[in-house]
DNA sequence: GCTTCCGCTTAACCCGGGTTAAGGGGAACC
DNA sequence: GGTTCCCCTTAACCCGGGTTAAGCGGAAGC
């Protein structure tokens, strides 16, 4: 991929300002990252595939799920621009992984081997802190993620995630928000029209 | 610490044979861990803590809870013989945690501090892999029980839990496993009665 | 323009877990 | 040895979400 901040100013900044690489390690590293169209509902992973790299998701959203023996689907997370997606265990272990990643509208995707991550993080100690400190950020919020799921019912959850996402409803389908919280669609329905009737 | 394998046989395996540290190294290790004891229903943390080490728990066993607004506590995890406890997000954060560790049986614990360890692991590249990958396995264990917890009813995670543990009924009681599957007392209660008629 | 499909809503009934309350048995304490 | 406390059990009633089913409206396809 060659430089152009005006494309992506968070990818950018994210690098340069934030992390600090200077001008030819963030050439280097640019010069890996592959540019990656994903049309809505298409897929970036689905499970029993091996995770070859990280993407940073430059535009658009996608549901990350799990699907159980029944085939019911569980939303674990939703990401939007400038998050990084991705099945981190097959990452780390190589084995086949569980997750489904899915766009939910057209995305654009920075896309980077495991590889030439690796090789890249060996050479330049800052990606290597980087990576490091995003592995932990995602171990918070993985464990905030689990005490709400245990601490909150249904409907807590619900209103937690539009108060940190006050335009969901706007991007995302009434089923993949009761995926997410882990209830029935008619659930859903039902609550935000006990909700409004408040 | 002294070296004495006999008396934390796991302990020098885990350092000496699975990491492969030295005689020398891990004798460095173990002079800077602390013997500690606690005993029963004692507190290793609680929320508002700063998390000043690290601690392996050589004998006993601990819960890991978190309590919402209204008092109700809800356990994350247990931890048995050769586990890590603490609180990972304090630890790295160096801010105030939000959970509680607390001993179920009189427990053995094996302390190092938060700057030695950090110190000896700048030094010991081996100490300093170990501590990446215990970091995430954790992450899987937690990303692991998230899934869990949105897949399963309570009687399935009960019943995953005795699976997985099978004595978990003659060491833990049962209002902690409830606090743990997230129902009261009286639910899990019924659900054994309903589990035995079978 | 009609059909088909999909996403959302509404409703009736069921069931699991919460809530409240009461009682029993064992360990600790006096 | 009796009291107290704690942990566990049981039961009755309530409520939220699941299940099943029906219907509606807009978008896509013919």
């Amino acid at each position: 991929m060659e430089a152009s901040s005006d494309i992506f100013p968070r990818f950018t900044e994210l690098f340069r300002t934030t992390f600090g690489l200077d001008e030819a390690e963030y050439t280097r590293l640019l010069a890996c990252f592959h540019r990656r169209l994903l049309p809505k509902k298409a897929y970036y992973l689905t499970a029993g595939d091996v995770t070859r790299g990280k993407a940073y998701l430059n535009k658009g959203c996608t549901r990350t799920y799990v699907v159980e023996e029944s085939g019911k689907e569980h939303v674990l997370f939703f990401s939007f621009e400038d998050w990084w997606v991705g099945d981190f265990q097959s990452y780390h272990t190589l084995q086949p992984g569980t997750q489904y990643v899915q766009a939910l509208e057209d995305c654009e995707l920075f896309w980077i081997s495991r590889d030439d991550f690796t090789r890249l993080a060996a050479e330049i100690p800052k990606l290597q802190a980087w990576d490091q400190v995003k592995g932990r950020k995602s171990m918070f919020a993985t464990l905030n993620r689990l005490s709400e799921v245990k601490t909150m019912n249904a409907e807590e959850r619900y209103l937690n995630l539009i108060e940190k996402h006050p335009a969901i409803n706007q991007r995302i389908s009434l089923q993949d928000i009761a995926a997410f919280l882990d209830i029935e669609p008619q659930s859903l329905s039902r609550m935000r029209k006990r909700l409004s009737e408040r």
